[in-house]
This record gives C-alpha cells, structure tokens and sequence, in this order.
DNA sequence: CATAATGTGTACTATGTAGTACACAGTACT
DNA sequence: AGTACTGTGTACTACATAGTACACATTATG
C-alpha cells in the first residue's frame, strides 16, 4: 500500500498543476505547519502529522479525511468516541463483519439508512 | 462515568475478598508492571496503562478487555485495522449507528452472524 | 540581472507515554 | 518480637510525538 507522504504529495502536486497556489510553503500555512515540516511529511522522512493536520490538510487537498487518516495509521476519534461508548456491542459488529465482503457491509448501510427497523 | 483506576481497583480487591493472591504486588507480577505503579494507576495518579497491560490486566480480573480499553479511552487496535483497511466504509456505519439505540445494533449483529444475504 | 518563490537540510524543543527502581511505613502472621 | 507482606511516595528514565526555526541552494519571474 502507498505511503501516506508520497499519496498527499501527488495530491498536492496534481493540484499545483491545474490550478497553481499549491506549493508546499502555501499548504503548509494553509494547514498551519512549517514548509520544512510538511516537505518531510510528504518524502515519509517523519511520520504523518496530528488528526488536526491531517483532518486540515484533507480539507485543502478535498480528500476524504477518513482515508488520510486509515494511510497515517490513524482513526478519527469521533468513530473512537461512538466505540468506546458502547465498546461491546460495537467491538463485536466490528470483529464480525472483518470477513464480510465491501457490498454486505454496505447492504446494512443502507437498511440502516433506510431506518428498516 | 467511572475512572479507570477505581474501576479495576474495584475489582481486584473484590477478588482478594474471595480468594486472595490479588494484592497489588501479585496482580502487578502478573500483568508484568511494578508494584508501585499499578498502585498508581489504581488511584488515577497516572493514566491508564498500554493496551497490551490492559488486556493483560482484564484476562488476571476476568473483565471484557474491550471494556476496559474503553474506560482507558483507548480501542483495541485489532479494531482499528479492520476500520482502516475500509475506512469509507466503516467509519459511515459507525457514524450512522451512533444514533441507533443498543437493540438494533444487535439486530445487525444477529443477522450478520446468521449470515442472512 | 535582481528578487521572489520553491523545496529541503540541520538543529533544536516541548510534551506525552510508559513505565522502573528504591525506600519506607503500616499491618498481619507465628 | 521478628519476619513478611502490604500499599505507596519520590525520583528518575527512555522513547515517541509533534512539531519549530533558520539557513541554504535552486528555479522561476518581472
């Protein structure tokens, strides 16, 4: 799988050709770091900054946040929260659908959604 | 809602009630930390310990590790990989799940282990 | 040609995490 | 009375996290 760094360089770099205002010194204040930082972040040189950042930076590159954060070995801690408030219940949905193909999942989703109940 | 320390303080001397053998040097023996700082952790001096002392600690109590983990804010990491390896997919029915009462969570977890597809 | 912008190397720092090591006072046992 | 076990206070440490600050060489621009 692609390292975070390298992924949110291509972003950036796909972004700066189109439409300019994309340069590492510019996203870096953008998101509120040093350019020096983010240019190691993006070479993988130090690890993925903190949820805020990433959470900022998907924002600016209009990536999905969810994504960025499962590259930088993260997950967002509103999921966390909504787990460790029912950690049973949700640790057990969760081990069981580990197996289950991407449109099971999704077929839940959507009854979910459809509120089916 | 209760803190950690208390919590498995609780238990243990509920256990060195009924059959001794869980002092805090002994139990602290077990999971593999010093006395003096599980007595810490006990009292909520310091914040909860690793996950791996977590679990530990839950197997010697006989408590539901992912319950524990919880009260120490924390989520069994084994969960986080399986979000992360489909992050778009699980952090939506999570966040669509928040707001489901406990029933019909179950109801999904009861069909995904009947295997109705 | 000057200067502005770009990416990056080096050095440093503050805070958090996850504990250890030892000493000590009180209690329980025999 | 002596030993052994109990919980705990104090001091310290190693490593990770999450960056900053500045200098520098290269490239692009007016």
């Amino acid at each position: 799988m692609k390292r975070f760094g390298s992924y949110i360089r291509d972003c950036r770099e796909a972004l700066n050709k189109e439409s300019k205002g994309y340069s590492v010194r510019k996203v870096a204040e953008k998101i509120g770091v040093e350019p020096a930082f983010l240019s190691k972040v993006e070479r993988d040189i130090v690890p993925p900054p903190s949820e805020k950042k990433i959470v900022a930076l998907a924002k600016v590159l209009d990536e999905d946040p969810d994504i960025l954060l499962a590259m930088a070995g993260k997950v967002s801690t509103d999921l966390l929260k909504i787990i460790q408030k029912r950690p049973v219940i949700f640790a057990d949905l969760i081990r069981r659908l580990k197996k289950e193909p991407d449109h099971a999942v999704l077929k839940i989703v959507r009854e979910v959604t459809d509120g089916e109940w």
